[in-house]
Order: C-alpha cells, then structure tokens, then sequence
DNA sequence: AAAAACCATTGATCTGAATCAAGCTTTTAA
DNA sequence: TTAAAAGCTTGATTCAGATCAATGGTTTTT
C-alpha cells in the first residue's frame, strides 16, 4: 500500500489485523493527549516493522502510526503470519528478538524522559544519530569514540524532534544554541557538526549545560 | 533461590544467562541514574516472570532488579529454555503474547511520564490498582464503572510509588491530601477509599485538579 | 506568482513540581 | 527496650521548561 505525507494508517485502538514494513518512506508511532500534545515513540524507516503488538496479543494498537512523507508499506495479515510462525522456529526466534529489542528501548526512553533533562537528551539523541549515520556508511563498524569532528543531518524538523524527545521546539532551539555556545556541536539549520564528541557524551549524562 | 529485602537480583549491564519467575514476594526492575535518582520500570509479584529480554537478544540487562521483600525465585537458564522454545511453537507464542503485553504497557508509562501531570497519573495508578484489585477477589471481573465506593491498598511505601509514577515521595504526599480534600477519596496510610470512580477517571485524563 | 500553511527563532512570563528543611511516626536492628 | 534507620507530612523556596507572543523564513498549494 502506498500513503501520503500526513496520512494516518491505524490509530489508538484500532483492531489489528496486521502489521506492517516500511518499504519506502518514513513513518512515526505515537501517542496522543486528551489536549493534543503528542509524544513519538518511534520513527520508522525502510526495512523496519511495526504495529506487532496486537498479532500477539489480538487487541488493538497502544498507539497510533502516521505517514511523514509518502511512503509505501507492505501489510502482513494476521492470521497468516501466526501460521508462519507455528512452522518455523527461526521466525519465532527472530520476532522475539526484535520484540526485546524494542523493550530495550522502550526502558532507555523511560529513563530519558524520567531521569534526563532535556540537554541530556537531546545530546543522547545527537549522539544515537551519528552512531546510526557512521553505521550506515558502508565502511566498518566505527569504534566508540573515533575521529571527531563527525555530521549528522536531523532526519526530521524540530516540531517532530521535540515530540520525540519529549518537549518543545522552542526549548529545542533555545538548547541546541547553549550547545553551539559552549563549543559541543554547530548547528546550521538541519546540518549538526559535532565539535565535541567526548563533551556531548558526559552532558548526555550529567545534563548539566 | 531465595533473596532478602533489599538484595540486588542483577545489575544493569550483567549478562543476562537467563531468567526469573517470581514463586513468592515482590520485585522491582528499576533504571537508576547519575545522580542516584531511580525510575521503577515494573513491579512484580508472584506468578510474574521478568529478566528475559537478554534471553532472545544475547545481551545484557537493561535495567537492575531487586527485592521488595523476601523473596523465592525461580531460575530458567537461557540455553534449556531457548532449547524448549524451538520444540514448543506454544510456547514461543506465549513468550511472544508476554512479551507484547509488556510492550504496551510501557507505551502507557511513556504516555504517562511524558504527557500527563502527576495528579493523572497518581489517579490512573489507583484505578489500575482498583481494577485488578476486583479482577483478583475471586469474584467475576467487575463490569467497568461499578459500584464505588472500592478500596484499594497500596502495594508499596510511597517512597517506592513515587520512583514508579515518577515523582517525589512530598508531591504524592500533596496531591492525595488533594484529591483526598476534592473528595475523590479517603486516604488512611495505605488505605485508599475511592468515593468517586468517575471524578478519577476524568482527573486521569485532564490531569487538573 | 501569490497565498496559505508550516517551520524556526527569540523574548517575556508563568507554573508544576523538585529541592531544601524540619519535625514526627513507624519499623527494623542492635 | 533502646537506638537507629526509614517513612511520612507540611512549609518555604527555587528552577527547568512550558506557554504566550511576535517576527521572519520556507515550503506547499492553488
């Protein structure tokens, strides 16, 4: 299936019949408050799925999933996975694996959001995204702490940023300037230049800015 | 193996070479961070299993476990446990269904901890105790919305309960001398009276009080 | 190409809840 | 059975970050 930029695919509550994998494109999980604030759990790109809970479970999704740009999914029923499953051990393998995966980073947002401030986080997230970005890059695997200066490219505007890591874009802005200020990163625009490799990982920590 | 109050189960960052069951007492699996501050992730009791995510992923725990209470677990090695899973498709989809479960409710707590104030998710904390307070009595699940006035006893010091909603033991001090003075319930220790079921649920989701 | 909608930045103000402090009660340990 | 350690409550103060507001810059849309 194929879905526009903006184009809601199941919301909170929705029965789940599926779940699917992003082909093309890019797609937020997220929850949304009784006054309207939202807070992303995930963003999700080509080779990822998501909406597996209700499989499982058979009741609806804990969240709903939004289209970011025009994106094309593939839709795998239900009942018809559940059969792979029973026939193959390494598929159930593997869905528990990534399962536990997403607890993992599940508990990670959690203590973010309830232990962090928002320096902290969002210099763990600059952080998380060079890591991803230097894996990407074809060449190896780069070992922890290697040549700085590196870039990263935000892969979202600051209104989603900050539903991400779980404030506003105004104190995005506000923080990311404090960084540039104090020597960590320079920011232009959506180009993140990170200065300060060493200095970003003890505030992802400390938070103290 | 049997564990005293206060015993550390495991550490976050030990490799996890297998799992818990809970036989008897209470366990918290908590996030602790620089500065000392904890965020209890999960309480469990007896019946409840938890460990697992390193089982299916290889890695290490993500979060640290200790007792509430003395406590009688059981231990399930990673290797017999993979072993069973791979001949059992039954049991694999019960792990997975386990796992799911969890997976949503963590969505609950990042929705709490990041959308909701503390007087909503203090009320939310109370009904979800009063709901499976009345699905453990024996009796028949309670149709939703039956009739108050339920009481409910809080499982925990409220020291612990404010790490689990993410606050300070003084603020629930507050805000149950609020809603106990709002007339939503009677609060004695660890007794709870609700006297209006609906003014919570409302208080749950608008979070004003 | 004009208009509308969205995005980003900066300043001023407000507020929920943390922190600090102190006294009191209950539980645990010596 | 006394001492020590946790747990609970209430008050005063502080602070991170949300909200409100205004402006300019970009994309989309039509």
């Amino acid at each position: 299936m194929t879905v526009n930029k903006g184009e809601l695919i199941f919301q909170e509550g929705d029965s789940g019949e599926g779940f699917y994998i992003v082909a093309a494109g890019k797609i937020k999980v997220f929850k949304m408050s009784f006054e309207g604030k939202e807070q992303i759990l995930h963003i999700y790109g080509p080779g990822h799925i998501f909406g597996e809970v209700p499989v499982f479970q058979g009741t609806s999704f804990p969240a709903s999933a939004m289209a970011l740009e025009p994106s094309t999914l593939l839709f795998l029923p239900r009942q018809a996975f559940i059969r792979q499953i029973g026939k193959s051990p390494a598929l159930a393998m593997n869905m528990l694996a990534d399962l536990s995966r997403r607890l993992r980073e599940f508990t990670v947002q959690i203590e973010n959001l309830s232990l962090k401030e928002v320096p902290a986080r969002l210099a763990a997230y600059i952080l998380t995204l060079a890591q991803e970005g230097a894996a990407h890059s074809q060449k190896i695997a780069l070992p922890p702490k290697s040549l700085p200066p590196a870039g990263v490219s935000l892969p979202v505007s600051k209104v989603q940023l900050a539903s991400l890591i779980g404030t506003t874009p105004e104190t995005i802005s506000r923080v990311l300037k404090k960084m540039d200020l104090a020597g960590f990163i320079k920011a232009e625009g959506k180009k993140i230049l990170i200065l300060d490799q060493e200095g970003l990982e003890e505030l992802s920590h400390t938070g103290r800015l």
